[in-house]
DNA sequence: CATCTATTTGGCCATTTGGTAAAGTAGCAA
DNA sequence: TTGCTACTTTACCAAATGGCCAAATAGATG
């Protein structure tokens, strides 16, 4: 296996990872509909403020979201809608 | 946020975390081109050969691969090929 | 039966993850 | 300035993950 080849797939999965989680899975498809505060995705989560906070700092990081600051609000924004089709497949796979 | 789409999001998620492992996106690249037994798989992989076993039992778990036994050999297969579509989504993302 | 080959499973350990509470930061308003 | 609101970061802990080695298992073959 190549060097190039390996690096490729360690950053596609660190995207994968980003996804990886319940919660993340939710907010990546609440920001399909529309650009939100971390209060509305808090209420929308039901956890505690740190841990949505946490959970929007890996989606950042993975390149997924990003954020506008609008007052004291925090919206954020998905940056790559695509991702969410993959959902569909996913949805599809469990009902086999 | 309902109870049942919880449980829906848990059940992606259950998927999406078996395929986000550098080695695992690698299994499933190369069973997208043939059914492959385990000796070939770990060649490729160049780890352990009971690490490669590992990471096929979680593959296998999240349903997304099969095995099939020839004598002495496994051959896996991957039952939902359109999981590699999100690939082509993920490397767009990374060169943005 | 014993033995070989291919693969899985269990034990162990280091690293990462996910959660909360507490402290810190950024902007607005009096 | 002080204080308030909206969030992020740090510290800490428990649980999960990923890796290797060694032991166990399944089927083929003598």
């Amino acid at each position: 296996m190549q060097t190039k080849t390996k690096d490729n797939y360690t950053a596609q999965a660190e995207i994968i990872k980003a996804m990886a989680h319940p919660t993340r899975l939710l907010i990546l498809n609440s920001l399909k509909k529309k650009e939100t505060c971390v209060c509305e995705l808090r209420e929308l989560v039901g956890d505690d403020i740190s841990t949505v906070s946490k959970h929007l700092s890996v989606l950042k990081n993975a390149g997924l979201v990003a954020a506008r600051r609008e007052g004291n609000w925090l919206f954020y924004r998905l940056l790559c809608p695509c991702v969410l089709e993959f959902s569909a497949c996913v949805a599809r796979l469990k009902r086999q």
